[in-house]
RNA sequence: GCCGGAGUGGCGGAAUGGCAGACGCAGUCGACUUAAAAUCGGCAGCCCGCAAGGGCGUGAGGGUUCGAGUCCCUCCUCCGGUACCA
């Protein structure tokens, strides 16, 4: 018994226990409000960091821990760094699956939205993040909501706003269906397996087209080019001409109508030989020819339920039908045939199309099809007769128009300018742009978003809600009778109202909004979430905006991100703020997939919980591993494999900040000094190996390379690990190395690095002091230098040896220490290199023989 | 289809145009243990070889360069977006 217990006594050591540390830390951390920002300090630099907030979905996983701890470093590394960190945390909590989930299980969307919200906050609060609770923004809270319709007034007074028909994609039971819903190429409805058909709408938009330049206008931001790029094509812009063409009398048609195109080509006009207008073309109806009738009608019904992205599929066999009427080309006077193809989009240019295909992919596709005739107009010296088998799309210095009249002879560039110059002459023509962004369609036909403040009146048309109206609230009373429609057009205490004009019977606008339009503005309102008067608070936008560090997943690269330019650019423009943009530098995170490769949801059953992987290994394991997984820009399926050597690696660093003296059972060279090295030569290496981490470390933390900055972590881990309980430990270099280790480690693992801190100041009868109010260190650069390097040779290419040499070593020197090496003039075998490259800065040398 | 991204050991990944595989997982050998677990140390891309050493190797094929995972061209596969999922 004695003896066991004496055992017990010598041998043990207080063992890393997360359960008991972590709990402990965040509610000190939480009680003494650490985190609060004082909005209004402003003695340090002020630095605003924005995550994505999260739609509440319900199925809460370890993505959200992706998104989010690696953020919470960021902040806690800024705050480190002296900055004034404002990092709030929202919901954004109005949307369509919270309706699903009202139809499937009857329950109430709110009441399902605002249980998931509990059970994020719980988790969130568990990851140890700095978030400022105080700031929390929940969308579907009228307080939230209200500000979007009196923003949506203020659009309309502006002209941002109107209303105009919009094709929807509609389901006889459950109404207009979002594009997930609708399933399989037979286009049918999720729920009720209906044809889904299209329905012409009327409904609200935003005239994001107005900011169409602006937009592309990236300067001053420093975002990821892949966005850059993206929303630059998604923008579109086009340069080239409006072209007018005639209508052509005919036996049915007086002719005389005018049809105008864009194009990007008008040098390639006299090789237009036919035109195409889209089915949707308000002049087909007009135009058809009797006996076409038939034909074009079936053509139009059947465009209207392909989808654009098939429409647009350039590997699809081209289909259309000519509606028997001609046009006239007005550079030559010759008439064309006239086609409908789906190929050709209404929304986008004027919807029709000047047909070159000897000069146009798709083009030349439709008339190969449909044996059209295919003229060539430009053409490389000599080839001007060349048989074409594809569209020659080329545009090369050599090049010159032919079979174009007048024009022939000219470069493209230089016939196109004529072209255009001489059809505005004649009022047929001018240079024109086109964008293929379109206005925002906000409207939707649904229940649980922000209900459009507009009354509908017989007399007066669509009214505007007073501003002392607002919120239109919208009501809880929910009849779903188990279908997807908008139960707000079957409630009529929400639809029967006065119009605020002339006071008679009106009804009250039925479409909500689309919730991106929540999230457009969302981050002003973190700054002010209880104004009552005003969307935002002015002050304390010209502070703190434009946010400083946005952080959330590539998949908003577009189109949430672009609204949200939009919104700041639209907010400048009624006088709320003074910027044009919103988030100063942008960062994509990758995204956690299910095991199986595929998106985590319920519904695949391939969540991973991270409350599980909290209990087993604590938080800081579970954020170390997911920093450490890989880039965070990239994501990935999730595998658990690989946590258990993060653990490991918290439990080296406690035993080296709690018992730098022990040692281990079975090491064999336990107590002492690495071979060759005395206790000046360890304290040397110790001290160098903690500087070089701190330098190399705090660069991968400004680039957010989480993943390499644990390893650097880990080999200093490491390296301090191999002089524990030798006679380096516990000294002077020893306890720096120890002290700036857990400095590093702090905005990662904040609980551990916080446990181990307060020890080690209570070890030294000091006054408590968080290690996350510490000051980031700085490196001491005469510690970091190198004495000698070591040098790789090669010979063509291949590295053959490699020297040390003193570190400032001149390239002449070096070559001679190269060639003077053993194993380099064996592998020489008295040849003479024919050249011999020293790479920049003497990094590598490459001798080059030949022969 | 179009726009953007990614493909490197058995696995996650590292590498300003300059030593491919850091760090870690899994594996294996040894130490410690009565034993196992835990822990500590070693080995470890593939092929040939006892070894010294040699050859091959970053999705496929070409190119530029003294030198290519990295730059250029063509292609394949996967991921994100494609305007009503958020």
């Amino acid at each position: 018994m004695t003896e066991t217990s004496e055992r017990t006594e010598r041998t043990w050591t207080e063992r890393y226990d997360p359960a008991s540390i972590e709990p402990r830390w965040q509610a000190r951390w939480s009680e003494a409000a650490t985190y609060r920002t004082d909005l209004d300090d402003d003695s340090r630099p002020k630095f605003y960091l924005l995550t994505m907030y999260d739609y509440p979905s319900g199925d809460l996983h370890i993505g959200h821990w992706y998104v989010k701890t690696p953020t919470d470093a960021i902040a806690r590394f800024h705050r480190m760094r002296g900055e004034n960190v404002f990092m709030p945390v929202g919901f954004d909590a109005f949307g369509l699956p919270a309706e699903n989930a009202a139809i499937k299980n009857k329950i109430h969307p709110r009441e399902w939205t605002m249980k998931n919200i509990e059970n994020m906050r719980r988790q969130l609060r568990s990851m140890g993040a700095t978030f400022d609770w105080e700031a929390e923004v929940v969308t579907c809270d009228p307080a939230y909501y209200r500000w979007n319709q009196w923003l949506f007034l203020e659009f309309l007074k502006a002209g941002l706003a109107y209303r105009a028909k919009a094709p929807v994609d509609w389901c006889p039971n459950d109404g207009t269906l979002a594009r997930e819903q609708v399933e399989g190429t037979d286009r049918r409805c999720w729920r009720c397996g209906a044809t889904v058909e299209k329905r012409d709408l009327e409904q609200w938009w935003f005239r994001t087209t107005q900011y169409a330049d602006e937009l592309l206008d990236f300067s001053g931001i420093d975002w990821p080019e892949p966005v850059r790029i993206m929303q630059t094509n998604w923008i579109g812009r086009s340069e080239g001409g409006e072209i007018v063409f005639a209508t052509a009398p005919s036996d049915h048609h007086a002719g005389g109508e005018e049809l105008r195109v864009f194009t990007t080509r008008p040098d390639t006009l006299f090789g237009a030989t036919f035109m195409v207008l889209a089915p949707e073309h308000p002049l087909v109806a007009s135009l058809t020819a009797p006996e076409r009738r038939t034909d074009v009608e079936g053509y139009v019904a059947r465009a209207r339920v392909a989808t654009e992205i098939e429409r647009l599929s350039a590997d699809r066999e081209k289909t259309g039908v000519p509606i028997g009427a001609d046009a006239i080309n007005p550079i030559n006077g010759e008439r064309i045939p006239l086609f409908i193809a789906d190929y050709v989009l209404a929304g986008y240019g004027t919807g029709a199309i000047m047909a070159v295909p000897a000069h146009d992919e798709r083009d030349f596709a439709f008339a190969t099809q449909f044996g059209l005739p295919i003229r060539r107009v430009v053409a490389a010296p000599g080839t001007e007769h060349a048989p074409l088998d594809a569209a020659f799309i080329s545009h090369a210095a050599d090049e010159r128009l032919v079979n174009s009249g007048p024009y022939s002879g000219m470069s493209a560039d230089e016939g196109g300018r004529a072209i255009v110059v001489a059809l505005a002459e004649r009022n047929a023509g001018k240079a024109a742009v086109t964008y293929r962004i379109r206005d925002w369609l906000i409207s939707r036909q649904r229940y649980w978003g922000t209900p459009i403040p507009i009354i509908h009146c017989d007399r007066c048309g669509a009214v505007p809600v007073p501003e002392d109206q607002l919120p239109v609230l919208l009501p809880d009373t929910v009849d779903y009778q188990g279908s997807g429609d908008n139960p707000l057009t079957r409630d009529e205490a929400f639809l029967r109202v006065k119009c605020p004009n002339c006071d008679g019977p009106a009804r009250r606008e039925t479409d909500t909004m689309d919730t991106f339009v929540d999230s457009s503005w969302y981050w002003f309102r973190y700054l002010s979430p209880e104004k009552p008067d005003g969307p935002i608070d002015g002050a304390m936008a010209a502070r703190w905006t434009p946010v400083d560090q946005y952080t959330g997943g590539a998949e908003h690269a577009v189109m949430h991100l672009l609204y949200s330019r939009f919104f700041t650019k639209a907010m400048r423009d009624i006088g709320l703020i003074r910027e044009s943009e919103p988030f100063k530098r942008l960062f994509n995170q990758g995204q956690i997939l299910g095991a199986d490769g595929e998106r985590m949801s319920k519904s695949r059953g391939n969540v991973q919980d991270p409350d599980e992987l909290v209990a087993r290994y604590g938080a800081d394991t579970v954020r170390l591993f997911l920093m450490f997984m890989g880039p965070w820009d990239q994501g990935g399926p999730w595998s658990p494999s690989g946590i258990g050597g993060v653990y490991r690696f918290l439990n080296r660093v406690w035993a080296i900040a709690t018992d730098p003296r022990g040692t281990d059972q079975g090491d064999q060279e336990a107590g002492q000094l690495p071979a060759g090295q005395d206790l000046d030569a360890a304290e040397a290496t110790i001290r160098t190996a903690a500087h070089r981490t701190l330098r190399d470390v705090t660069i991968d933390y400004e680039g957010f390379r989480f993943n390499t900055m644990i390893a650097k972590l880990m080999e200093l881990s490491n390296a301090l690990y191999r002089y524990r309980g030798t006679s380096a430990a516990g000294g002077g270099a020893w306890e720096e190395a120890v002290r700036l280790l857990l400095l590093m480690l702090a905005p990662a693992a904040p609980h551990m690095t916080e446990e181990l801190w307060s020890r080690r100041l209570s070890a030294a009868t000091v006054k408590w002091t968080s290690i996350h109010s510490e000051r980031w260190p700085d490196v001491d650069a005469a510690v970091v230098v190198e004495a000698t390097r070591e040098v790789p040779v090669q010979i063509n290419g291949k590295v053959r040896d490699k020297v040390v040499v003193p570190a400032g070593v001149s390239d002449a020197d070096l070559e001679q220490l190269v060639l003077a090496a053993p194993k380099i003039q064996a592998a020489l075998a008295g040849r003479t290199p024919d050249r011999v490259v020293v790479a920049a800065g003497g990094r590598l040398v490459n001798l080059v023989v030949r022969g």
